[in-house]
DNA sequence: GGGATGCCTGGATG
DNA sequence: ACATCCAGGCATC
């Protein structure tokens, strides 16, 4: 089978900080800066050999794909002009250092809300076992190139519905078995279009999204973000809330409502892309480090 | 409408 | 060892 190469000379890119900051489960880490998965039926290796570049390998013959991918790994967009919209404060600029090179990525939205679906209460390990559990058990296979090893793509909508809630649960989903299936069913029948959301603003997006079952206000903002680049969608989970209760809002406890106006008009147009530096960057830090980070008098004050 | 509770399950914590 | 807690939520009451 013959892989074909792209090469693309880019800067700042930093393919591990992107590929391992909980935002895509389904990449394997093949060596130190390289990474194999199945996107539709075909191989691909992404790999960070320098600095500045990023390469492409896959079985893939049409340019489609390969367009897709550029797309999927976000290479078109000017990284540099987006972070200088972030806002400034001590925290957002020491995880911009911290996680220089981190970009979102654009996925497909069926794997993105799956993915995020069987994330409820799981650590990133976890979930990469179920997806990969799923993938391997109900997925198209397809051949390593090289080693002629199977490997498996994550099984669509439609096959996902045909297996069931019971197969999900024997691939470790538990109680997220039923959300999956009850997505799945109504996205193979029809009944739900993932494809019309690319035409809705972001609040008729999240109306839409979470009325399928499981999906709340976390994972609606989370497959907004990932999948279809609303920049504003800020997925708020338990770290990211504690972030903006303790940093920003020195401790108090602070209304739903409030706390989303605080989002929109602090963080602004790339909302998202703040939330993912922050999101990766206060999980790496101790306990001791983040009471520093949060007794800093040069933290900003929030004037409502 | 904010606040508890159950849901599967594996790994961490005591 | 063994129990208990809790993890990147959601639905329900």
């Amino acid at each position: 089978m013959a892989i074909r190469s792209f090469s693309y000379s880019i800067h700042p890119y930093d393919l591990e900080k992107t590929l391992e900051s909980g935002q895509s489960f389904q990449w394997i880490r093949t060596a130190p800066h390289a990474w194999e998965s199945v996107v539709e039926r075909d191989w691909v290796r992404v790999s960070q050999p320098k600095a500045r570049q990023i390469l492409i390998e896959t079985t893939a013959k049409n340019a489609a794909l390969v367009d897709q991918l550029s797309g999927y790994f976000q290479l078109d967009i000017d990284l540099k002009r987006v972070l200088t919209a972030f806002p400034k404060d001590p925290l957002v600029g020491q995880a911009l250092r911290a996680r220089r090179g981190l970009r979102l990525l654009r996925q497909d939205p069926w794997i993105c809300l799956a993915s995020f679906l069987l994330s409820s209460t799981k650590q990133i390990v976890q979930i990469k076992e179920i997806v990969h559990l799923i993938s391997t058990r109900h997925g198209n296979p397809v051949a390593h190139p090289e080693t002629g090893e199977m490997l498996y793509g994550f099984p669509d909508a439609a096959r996902i519905a045909q297996e069931g809630e019971q197969a999900m649960r024997s691939c470790k989903a538990g109680f997220r078995a039923k959300y999956l299936y009850g997505c799945a069913r109504s996205i193979a029948e029809g009944t739900f279009d993932l494809e019309a959301l690319r035409e809705m603003s972001l609040e008729e997006a999240r109306l839409k999204i979470t009325g399928l079952p499981g999906v709340g206000p976390k994972i609606a903002d989370c497959v907004l973000l990932f999948a279809y680049g609303f920049d504003r969608a800020f997925p708020v989970d338990v770290w990211v809330h504690r972030v903006l209760q303790d940093y920003y809002f020195h401790g108090k406890q602070v209304a739903r409502t409030t706390m989303h106006q605080f989002i929109m008009d602090y963080f602004g147009d790339h909302a998202g892309y703040v939330q993912q530096y922050l999101f990766d960057y206060i999980r790496s830090l101790s306990k001791a480090e983040w009471r520093r980070m949060v007794e800093d008098p040069a933290r900003p004050t929030i004037s409502k």
